[in-house]
DNA sequence: GGCCGTCGATTGACTGGTCAATCAGCCAGG
DNA sequence: CCTGGCTGATTGACCAGTCAATCGACGGCC
């Protein structure tokens, strides 16, 4: 017999985590939930990890060096910036259709905690900024985008538009449907490019 | 002689917070680290505030409700829509520039961390979006604005866009100066309601 | 004036409970 | 029988919140 896929415990854990920290947030839980949560001893955690903050951290790293490089990869498409600003924002809201849960904790415990653990990844964050900042000053150049606003404060607009939309799913102050998300994706768009007055 | 004017130990210890909390975010800082920083006793504290949370609690009250006051009473003026979105920003961005580290408490740990502490307040803070959202509201009816975008998303972008940029401006991510300062109410606005997009 | 009682303000040592992290071993598969 | 994934009781540190004691301003009373 092929020997049973030997369960993951690391995943396990890691998969427990995100549960743990969506439902209490990552100061309420104790390394005990998580352990519990996984079905797994409290010393196993100790095993794969160094610390509680090692296990966010993995979790982070995991999900953001994807986003970044979603942003890079759109970059190098010749389509045009308003649709590279589209493909942007649709990776983030898809992403957080696709796995609420873990999006929450990136947002919650680490992009808009850079106070406490955060601070740890600020070089990893702003890097998202800056790429998303390259395709606005790219836009520009071509005539695209008009080039009376600097680029890294334009990003960090359209940025900050985005997670304040997902933080509002995520603490029920705005409705979230499949619809909410498609429209999102779009008005997040029209809003910056085209903004809000009548063309 | 009239009686020197005693110091208000209260206010000493709330200014004392902020000034702790800035330094070592919330979570980070032990009752002691602020009684220590306002030069009172330990048990002083708990005289005045029943805990921890209810020092940041105040600390956060007090402002907020400035801001919201400030919000509806734009919305009460006849100016543009346009205008009143300006005054906004203006606002917030200027309260920055007045008092970086109170706003920084209130942002990091209250605002943007909805999880923990800020759940309490999350009512105080849905309000702010809404009358945002009622000035848009009130500028497409006038025809100000173009009327296929729901006045909350508006005004959750708008919002968004400007708290990511203090963010930037607390950890350093985008420069703060006093021009950056000014440049950046104008360009909330700008970005918002002409966008980015030529026309 | 001098004395005393009251009461809120102030002090800081102490307690109780919580958890992150450690570590001494267990056991299953090879 | 040996290796290393796995276990979970234990330890040690930390800290919010309590509380009993002291201080000092003020007013009433002789």
């Amino acid at each position: 017999m092929a020997k049973a896929p030997p369960v993951d415990k690391r995943r396990q854990i890691l998969d427990a985590a995100i549960r743990v920290f969506a439902r209490q947030g990552f100061h309420a839980t104790r390394v005990s939930d998580i352990a519990d949560e996984a079905g797994v001893a409290y010393g196993l955690v100790y095993h794969y990890f160094r610390s509680k903050d090692e296990v966010l951290g993995e979790l982070f790293v995991e999900r953001w060096s994807l986003l970044l490089s979603a942003i890079e990869e759109t970059d190098r498409t010749d389509a045009a910036p308003r649709q590279k600003l589209a493909a942007v924002a649709a990776f983030i809201v898809d992403s957080y259709r696709h796995d609420p849960e873990l999006m929450k904790v990136i947002i919650v415990e680490v992009t808009r905690a850079a106070n406490s653990f955060g601070r740890t990844h600020l070089e990893e964050i702003r890097r998202a900024y800056q790429s998303i900042a390259k395709i606005v000053e790219d836009g520009q150049k071509k005539g695209a985008f008009r080039d009376d606003v600097a680029p890294m404060f334009a990003s960090m607009s359209f940025y900050g538009a985005i997670e304040q939309l997902l933080s509002g799913w995520i603490f029920d102050v705005i409705p979230a449907s499949e619809t909410d998300f498609d429209q999102a994706k779009e008005l997040v768009v029209t809003t910056i490019c085209d903004g809000l007055e009548p063309r």
